[in-house]
DNA sequence: TCTTGTGAATCAATTCACAGCT
DNA sequence: AGCTGTGAATTGATTCACAAGA
């Protein structure tokens, strides 16, 4: 999150940030923000603030975002597409590096300059590439299966759009972005007033 | 979680569950399924554990799920496509009620039985339809404005996938999905190793 | 015997508050 | 005078552990 805003602050032309005006427009507390900070180092000025590029910097080197990392996608329907289709990733430090379907009328298809395989040649494409980080965009009823492949494959870390709970190994990273789940919540809270 | 876990045991037959059944298929302790549980009542049964159907019906209640929310769609670009054609919202309490976009040439195209109207009827519509929750899928630049828009209207909860954090009143909920900021946490664990 | 429901205990996160540096 | 860095205090969440019900 501090990334992000930093990036927003750097684009306009901020050179310090303070604990506070970080906070501000993350809203979280002041103190929280120093904190976190504080666990990568003391990159901070007393009487001043952060240092916006050079805070943007440390951040990115901590996170492991100073390189582009490859991504696999594998589902091609309408939310593949979607994520194909975004330019975010880039600045954000990721690349989609290879596309999966298991439609025929879909494998060949082109985005960018990668083309769309079969699911069949997964195990391959990713260990060739050396892949770890998969974005999952399949039917619930697959995701599974899916999953299990990806990771005999080397796959190691999995953003799940399934809404599903997946089952991995200890050593697999999940995340889980569920749309619909999002949305219970948020009708959850207004229903509350 | 527990309503999305319970829908898929009820789908496999299950008649009743245990909170370490709900508990291991969540990942999530045992302790904290019941504990969880109990705040809605007392549903459990000692020694048999929750049925299956009346424990759905109790969390759909509560989460206000026994209706179909109408829900706003503003963007009509990559990920409002996506969003638009997702089936999985019928079952989960939802629906698009109205979308949005501002190009012409995405207005007047059709999604279902619903037609891409333009921005400028945003309050329009929000307010003839009594819609009050929305999906923000427009650029980052941008999000603000039509957030803005969005509460004016009536709107009292937004999902917003703009990788911006929005600033709102109190009163409104905003809960936010940004795709890379998951990417990047996972790439973060994935280094840890 | 099995499993819930829940106080008590533990563990973790957040915030306060201020010394100390610029 | 302004703002960081961080112990201490507080708040909150999670887990334990067990009495009690089916």
């Amino acid at each position: 999150m501090y990334h992000l805003v930093l990036i927003d602050a750097a684009s306009q032309g901020a050179v310090t940030i303070s604990s506070e005006k970080l906070a501000d427009i993350s809203g979280v507390n002041a103190a929280q923000v120093r904190k976190d900070l504080s666990h990568l180092g003391t990159y901070g000025t007393r009487g001043v603030g952060y240092d916006v590029k050079h805070l943007l910097g440390e951040i990115s080197r901590e996170l492991g975002l100073t390189q582009n990392w490859p991504v696999a996608l594998v589902g091609f329907g309408n939310l593949g597409h979607a994520l194909a289709n975004y330019q975010g990733f880039d600045e954000r430090g990721f690349r989609i590096a290879a596309i999966f379907d298991v439609e025929k009328k879909k494998v060949g298809e082109r985005v960018g300059d990668l083309t769309v395989g079969h699911l069949d040649d997964l195990e391959k494409v990713l260990e060739r590439e050396g892949i770890t980080m998969a974005i999952l965009a399949v039917p619930g009823w697959t995701a599974q299966d899916v999953a299990d492949r990806l990771i005999v494959s080397g796959v190691r870390s999995i953003l799940n759009f399934a809404p599903v709970v997946l089952n991995v190994p200890d050593e697999v990273w999940v995340r889980k972005v569920d749309l619909s789940m999002e949305l219970q919540i948020l009708s959850f809270y207004s229903q509350r007033k």
